[in-house]
DNA sequence: ACTTTTGCACTGACCAGTCAGTTCAAAAGC
DNA sequence: GCTTTTGAACTGACTGGTCAGTGCAAAAGT
């Protein structure tokens, strides 16, 4: 009793945010409908307010759900490359794929991340901002790291690189979605690994 | 008749626009309402209807309007720097400054721009496809140039790069506008030109 | 003269959220 | 075993409000 209706709600919860995110990703929030999020999921829309005390409340844990697994993912990349006894730019380029792979295996829910992270005045801008910053700090916190070890510049701003670095892979990767989505992820790995470690136009 | 008549209906819609940029950028599309954005314009409803024949072609034209002077910033500072012998890496270094400006003088737009790039199935997706394109040219082509001329590592995939390259400056300066405003374009200019040279961590 | 803007009432479509009722699996009673 | 009860989960028709777009006569601007 108590475990299997734990899981249906579970379930219904999981549907109903797989239905969210790719109508949310295509039109916007306010352009997708809670009919469409429930048809979508194949399920009534009373459900949706079953589980849900509204359509934001819906999008906020979305976005929740979301910023926690690539948290947690880009984490487990620096710790893994830590352990290995690696160098911090090593484990920079390790969360640079950890990125890649997010975004490719959830396109839509990047895009989303993407289109809201910088409105202003917005109810859920408040839980965007934490999130934000709970994954940029994993980077932040890389880049002192490195400093501190000597392997990258002290000249660094550690914030604007951050958020450099958040943006080369976040753009390149949704373009190579959008636009060329033949390339593997090893293509578009080694494209930004080289202005990583800078042989663009550095020597 | 014609000049007159043409520089009053030109500043109506010019005060649409402002208007519209703002809100669009805040709240999205589908959220902001004609009412307000007359409203905001100090002109009437029926002025938005005499001046645009619906709410998606403002939007549309708006989106035009914007993507018309960031290309013309871009090559302008390509052309510049084209002009006083610089090289193809002073010429990125330029557009990335450039680019820095423009979102610090319109940086509603730029977050209204980034919010619907990479929507699917959007009434303005076809327009917006081809301005992105435009956009993203200008940059390719210096790439290209630069790489010609030896200047840059021929190892290097132009397009990624170039998504790359304009990945990087644009979250880095919405992050500088929404998070540390107190920064001055230098600052956030110098942090990119580090990446830019290979100096983060390249030797 | 003629173009542009105003003000305002109106319509019809659309949509978030509600609520009275249904379903069904597991627990309780016998 | 088998019936009955319980309650969490779900349903979908309905409501109250909102909003894009229209129509038009009068005013303002050039």
């Amino acid at each position: 009793m108590d475990s299997s209706s734990t899981t249906r709600r579970q379930a219904t919860r999981q549907k109903l945010y797989e239905a969210a995110v790719t109508l949310i990703a295509e039109k916007g929030f306010s352009a997708t409908t809670v009919d469409e999020i429930a048809d979508r999921a194949g399920v009534a829309k009373g459900t949706v307010y079953y589980n849900f005390k509204s359509k934001t409340e819906l999008f906020e844990e979305l976005l929740r759900h979301g910023v926690g697994l690539l948290t947690r993912s880009l984490r487990s990349a620096a710790e893994q490359t830590d352990e290995r006894g690696g160098t911090r730019v090593e484990a920079l380029d390790a969360m640079i794929r950890a990125g890649l792979a997010f975004i490719d295996r959830y396109p839509a829910f990047t895009q989303l991340y993407v289109a809201e992270l910088w409105r202003t005045n917005r109810a859920w801008q408040s839980t965007l901002l934490v999130l934000r910053q709970e994954a940029v700090a994993v980077v932040e916190g890389v880049l002192r790291d490195g400093v501190a070890a000597g392997e990258l510049s002290e000249e660094i701003d550690i914030q604007l690189t951050a958020a450099a670095l958040v943006g080369m892979v976040l753009v390149a990767a949704l373009d190579w979605q959008a636009f060329q989505p033949e390339r593997t992820i090893d293509d578009v790995h080694s494209a930004l690994s080289l202005l990583l470690h800078g042989r663009v136009s550095g020597r």
